[in-house]
RNA sequence: GGCCGAGUAGUUCAGUUGGUUAGAAUGCCAGCCUGUCACGCUGGAGGUCGACGGUUCGAGCCCGUUCUCGGUCGCCA
């Protein structure tokens, strides 16, 4: 038997007073008088009051009695007005008379809380998951997911995109992240591997004239976990033929406008600020720079030229750089205690040490106080734009260290300082990323991927100055988290195969690995550009959360296993018979016997 | 792989210098209760203190090893 429902639980209003409605739900809550019991039932709309006295059958109010948490009940009543109303939510100026309860199925005791407040250990929430995601903020937040998903496609429909379907099933690359590897029944031996970004497939599209593509898409990466990042993810992504820098960026701060003014009812100021990657380290020590607060770093080398502190005159001495970062207002909030712990944490960044100052109501103190006198420091301070209550921390080492070590810091700071107003939303574009980088081997790679077009401006620097040279690749930065990247791409097969060269892959590599792009930009390729978001991040910071598992429904833990279906498992000997992987099977045999 | 943190009742936690039968809140069960909405009152059940080993007359607590989980660095073209 199935109540036909006429209202959700977070319907009901004093208007609808005097209607006989049938609900479907969870008990949410049972409170018991005996003769009287109240019960909130709940889906995934809210809570409604619905109450059972003397006034039904006995064979009712038995039913009501027996009502336990979760049970999945039906609930047929009249609506009526409460005589004393629950502010606290919103069907709470009215309760339902219940003349009728069906019990659908029961629930055992159920092992967490469904509450939005809980205070539940993680694993758990993740193991349960199916009822972790009965609390109304799990449900707000599917639902702002599936809203944020929905007005991107809206949006990109209206500028003339189509959503287009890339393969899973792709060929492995040793490029970039690991990959997910797909064993092949038909080819014993062979591996298919699950896309990390649908890259080439999209280049591919705008070959075929599709002219502007987008999709929400599935990508893998086989890399650690993250708070803010899994396994597999959901990239909203996107490709323009005939498009410059410029389009993409225009194009993208018109979807993020009417996004945050859908979904948040927010105005947001476009075109937002744009700062080159350079400047963005210079002044942030980040390329991702939340600016939501007014700390800035400062190149410090000059002021200690020469300096009493020999730690200073070393790192200068092997050109190496002192910043600093002047925190107002944490003369008195910094104890030796909190310092001791901030070194703890850079030093993770590779800074030895951290040096700082500060004038606490004119009284100045310093970590290097027995190296410099108080008017030098005091001269410092000043040099540093510290004023009374102010302090000013300074880390010195190789430039990447003072970049990593401080932004940290000024982020961490104004964390702890309270300046980081959580109402803001600051997106900015960080533009003119390096080509190439150094990996830690000292070799040569691309910075995004081998088919970012280089700046045109400054092709020499192939031959001459490889890390000088920049790229026309831009990512976009919400209060600090890189929210998106892309690029304008080559399409010209010649400048494609100074990169590969400049990369030291020899042609054959590069055909083994490309061929397929290769060969199809011989045949008209448009100029094109593109851009993919990180859905699960963004759909994040719209809400506030500080983890993706919170807008996932079913994320993996930090093993990258799915604690629900417990993911990844062992297969059958016969699976791996049949897909020629005999020396896996070999090993459960070995195991087994 | 490195570093940091956590692991005690279904859940969230407390547990002093190593010392009787390991506690609280909440949840659960039973009884009473007609206006609750964190209902109330009375009673009850519920524990491999993550695991293993060691020190000790005695270990939740000290030592060692290990497992699990989270955060982070490496890693993430």
């Amino acid at each position: 038997m199935l109540y036909k429902r006429t209202h959700m639980c977070g319907d009901l209003r004093i208007d609808d007073v005097g209607k006989e409605v049938v609900l479907n739900g969870w008990v949410a809550k049972a409170r018991n008088f005996g003769s009287l019991v109240f019960i909130d039932i709940r889906d995934k709309t809210g809570i409604t009051q619905v109450t059972i006295n003397d006034d039904v059958t006995e064979e009712v109010l038995e039913k009501a009695n027996q009502l336990r948490s979760e049970y999945c009940i039906g609930i047929k009543g009249r609506v009526c007005e409460r005589s004393s109303k629950n502010n606290n939510i919103p069907t709470g100026d009215i309760e339902i008379f219940a003349n009728d309860i069906i019990i659908y199925s029961e629930s055992l005791t159920p092992p967490i809380y469904i509450k939005d407040d809980d205070n539940v250990d993680e694993n758990l929430r993740l193991k349960y998951r199916y009822l972790d995601l009965r609390k109304g903020k799990m449900q707000r937040n599917l639902m702002m997911r599936y809203a944020v998903v929905k007005c991107a496609r809206d949006y990109f429909d209206k500028q003339g995109f189509t959503e287009i379907e890339t393969p899973m099933l792709i060929k492995p690359t040793p490029e970039g992240a690991r990959d997910y590897i797909v064993p092949s029944r038909i080819h014993p031996g062979f591996f298919y591997a699950l896309p990390q970004s649908p890259q080439m497939f999209k280049q591919l599209l705008m070959v075929s004239g599709v002219d502007r593509y987008f999709q929400v898409v599935k990508c893998f990466r086989d890399e650690d976990l993250r708070a803010d990042r899994q396994p597999e993810f959901t990239q909203i992504d996107l490709e323009m033929s005939f498009a410059s820098e410029d389009d993409v960026i225009e194009i993208q701060e018109g979807f993020l406008k009417k996004l945050m003014k859908e979904v948040k009812d927010i105005d947001i100021t476009i075109p937002f600020p744009r700062i080159t990657y350079a400047e963005a380290m210079e002044r942030f020590g980040s390329d991702k720079p939340d600016t939501r607060f007014d700390i800035e770093l400062m190149k410090l080398n000059d002021i200690f030229v020469d300096c009493p502190f020999e730690v200073f005159n070393k790192v200068l001495s092997e050109g190496g750089d002192i910043r600093g970062i002047c925190v107002p207002g944490g003369a008195s909030e910094f104890s030796r205690k909190k310092i001791d712990k901030l070194i703890e944490d850079i030093k993770h960044y590779g800074a030895g040490g951290l040096v700082w100052i500060k004038n606490d109501s004119g009284n100045i103190s310093s970590s290097v106080g027995k190296f410099f006198n108080e008017e030098e420091l005091k001269s410092i301070l000043e040099k540093c734009g510290a004023e009374n209550s102010d302090i000013v921390f300074i880390v010195s080492g190789k430039t990447k260290v003072t970049y990593d070590a401080l932004g940290f810091l000024r982020k961490r700071v104004a964390e702890l300082l309270g300046l980081i107003d959580s109402n803001k939303y600051n997106f900015l574009w960080v533009v003119n990323f390096p080509m190439f980088e150094k990996d830690e081997d000292g070799r040569i790679k691309a910075m995004h991927h081998p088919f970012t077009q280089p700046n045109l401006t400054e092709l020499y620097k192939l031959d001459s100055d490889l890390l000088g040279l920049n790229a026309n690749a831009y990512d976009i930065v919400l209060n600090g988290v890189e929210l998106g990247g892309g690029s304008v791409r080559i399409h010209n097969n010649d400048l494609q195969t100074k990169m590969f060269k400049a990369l030291g892959l020899s042609e054959e590599e590069c055909y083994d690995k490309f061929g397929f792009l290769i060969e199809a930009f011989k045949y008209g390729a448009p100029p094109h550009a593109g851009l993919a978001y990180g859905l699960d991040r963004l759909v994040m910071l719209l809400l506030g959360e500080k983890s993706i598992r919170e807008v996932i429904a079913f994320p993996k833990n930090q093993n990258a296993e799915c604690p629900v279906s417990e993911a990844p498992a062992k297969p059958s000997d016969d699976q791996l018979q049949e897909l020629g992987i005999e020396i896996l099977a070999d090993i459960n045999n070995d195991k087994a016997q």
